[in-house]
DNA sequence: CCTAACTAGTTTAAGGTTGAAGTATATCGG
DNA sequence: CCGATATACTTCAACCTTAAACTAGTTAGG
């Protein structure tokens, strides 16, 4: 995690056509620099201390809060993954004892997954510990940025949702 | 990619405990969710259009500015991947003729790589959709936004650098 | 020299991820 | 009621990714 503030540099020369994108192009992959930064951390992290890996614990925090349990569809929603994706995950989770599955109550269709007693604990735990990283490696930021990009994300997240 | 806006309203429940860290774990949920948004739509594009994966285009764009060729473990530290990764992907890459192996002239151990012509101009045509695509990405954004962000997260990349 | 420590890459097992195709159930218009 | 359409989920092949263990070449200290 040390030298690729190279990839922005890589912004300047990634056209020879002139048409003017480079600020948005340099914008994203800065972008994408820290969101690949943090998210190595977390998970090497989660992976040393808890042995568990990024996406199960995403996956339980989205569990965390449906204390009557969720269809998989809105977990693969939620968590802007494939379908497919999802099943195995819950295959995985089920078998390890940290979720359990059962039938939904009127559409024949749907499965509906839940944190088990053990799956609730194990995720409280590693969740705090989870805060107090991120919350540490956003620590050498002066105070003020936390709001001003909070506002300039939300706008961020508009527009690429208008595409 | 429509609903996934919950994924921060999940940070105030995310402890029971008052430590105080929403505001951190809001703005990395948020930092996640634009980051996963835009990569989704880039990765389906480059799929649809030009039949490509979003590692393969990275891939190819980090050996664009080295027309001499990178060593394997340059690209690895540059792409944040695993050496274990790079190896694979640029196997698979000679394989469908856009990358090209040769022995390194003087380190024995090592193994440059560099783009085929071929993989050149594939990568020109795509490097120029795909600058169109992320300026368009962020059209919707006032223009100051992008300098505030550029700051912003250059201090975030450097308060996670010192963790 | 020469050996200890380091660096470059590969291999492997396990898991994550996608997109497409397929099965089963639900819903809705006529 | 029924067929068309939509939704929920699974399966599969291909690919991506990591961490750990390994091979081989390089470098530096004594």
């Amino acid at each position: 995690m040390s030298e690729l503030l190279d990839r922005e540099t890589l912004a300047a020369e990634l056209h020879q056509s002139g048409t003017g994108h480079k600020a948005e192009l340099r914008l994203w992959l800065r972008m994408l620099t820290c969101t690949t930064m943090i998210e190595a951390s977390i998970r090497s992290r989660l992976r040393k201390e808890f042995g568990v890996t990024l996406p199960r614990f995403d996956l339980m925090a989205q569990l965390q809060r449906a204390p009557g349990g969720m269809i998989l569809g809105d977990l693969s929603r939620r968590m802007m993954v494939s379908n497919g994706n999802v099943t195995g995950l819950i295959e995985r989770m089920v078998a390890s004892g940290e979720v359990e599955r059962a039938p939904h109550e009127t559409d024949g269709r749907a499965t509906v997954v839940r944190l088990t007693v053990a799956g609730r604990r194990r995720f409280d735990t590693m969740a705090t510990a989870h805060g107090e990283w991120v919350a540490a490696l956003f620590a050498g930021l002066p105070p003020g940025d936390l709001p001003v990009l909070m506002a300039a994300l939300a706008r961020v997240k508009h527009s690429v949702h208008l595409q």
